[in-house]
DNA sequence: TTTCAGTAGTCACATTTTTGAGTACCATAG
DNA sequence: CTATGGTACTCAAAAATGTGACTACTGAAA
């Protein structure tokens, strides 16, 4: 039940809609969770009815209208509740992890490929997260900024989300690298890229 | 739809009961996935009614009696399949990141606690870690036995793990200097250690 | 000028995961 | 000799998450 959390969360540091939301959830810019538009809009209105954040309409003359929504002095209460309650830890899920267990004992051309591609994926997040690093403490030093900045939550969970995704990186570059030099000769290289 | 493909692997290296399932990834000894017992025998029983694992039955004398299960050649062509399907990229969702997103919002006297905490899940879980790679490798070094060795999927996503938690614990142990050192003063260490 | 991508959502349903409560029997510790 | 903890499971239900389809309008590209 803590989706509501990610979502008070995301609404503390500027006013935002739900389809922004929605964009946030997804593009990983909130890194610290993620969910699917649906899931976020349905969040917001039980918010809403629940008192903990609040929503104004504002009209659009080019766009659909659009719903901004804050959180409330109930909201921020219910985040501090959340805050001082206990903490489940965290679990690894992850399909690559699993057909890594498998590797030595299926046919391991495609899952190179896949830890390739992942592997860059990776690396487009760690660019994103450097750049939104470097936006978010301007033109200090990063130890000036956590010191002394305003809103450091976001810079913080920014570098977690950065080092998780290179440990990816480096993770499947070298798992890549140990499954490659298994193959039987003859199948080295992995398939034909795709698009 | 991949806790299914999660037990495959998982009893691809040995067959067990689901018992012994339960607790490999509940200690997050199969720390590519996390599952409770309930899903497991669940999907044992699945598994096994579609044909892609087989149980036989032990008999104990002292203990109840448990069921054994092997993947079948079914059960590895579907693991291969699975493994040559698209992944999708895994995502972070921890209740800690989102309390630290917020903490420049709420009291940070607990979440602090919570941090030392994790620090602490996350350092043993590393300990751990290391002895099972070191038990996996035996007395070969580490590039030797990537290299030559004959089961090294295990290894690998426990090197993950192992990166993982190093990851957590670290971040963790900085985030929590960085909220310490902006405390008002008077409020400095953290509240008394919960037993 | 039709098509595509973007903004801003909503509804219904399926699947997955979590929570909670049991059964039953044995061994060990206090 | 009673309680606690480990082995080995099962059942039911709630909650969270994901899938798929849909509305409606605009601006820009092909």
């Amino acid at each position: 039940m803590a989706l509501r959390h990610a979502v008070l969360a995301a609404l503390l540091d500027e006013e935002m809609s739900g389809y922004q939301l929605a964009k946030a959830f997804d593009t990983g810019v909130a890194n610290f969770w993620h969910a699917l538009p649906q899931q976020l809009y349905a969040e917001l209105t039980r918010l809403e009815r629940e008192g903990l954040i609040a929503g104004r309409e504002v009209v659009q003359e080019t766009r659909p209208n659009k719903r901004l929504f804050k959180v409330t002095e109930a909201g921020l209460a219910e985040l501090e509740r959340f805050t001082a309650a206990a903490t489940r830890p965290s679990v690894i899920r992850d399909d690559l992890l699993v057909k890594v267990q498998a590797a030595d004992h299926v046919d391991t051309g495609e899952l190179l490929a896949q830890l390739a591609e992942r592997a860059a994926f990776a690396q487009a997040k760690i660019d994103l997260f450097g750049m939104l690093l470097h936006r978010m403490r301007g033109d200090r030093t990063e130890a000036d900024f956590l010191r002394h900045g305003e809103r450091i939550g976001p810079y913080l969970t920014c570098l977690r989300g950065l080092a998780f995704e290179q440990g990816n990186r480096d993770w499947c570059e070298r798992s890549a690298a140990v499954l490659r030099a298994r193959r039987p000769a003859g199948a080295q290289g992995t398939p034909a890229a795709r698009p």
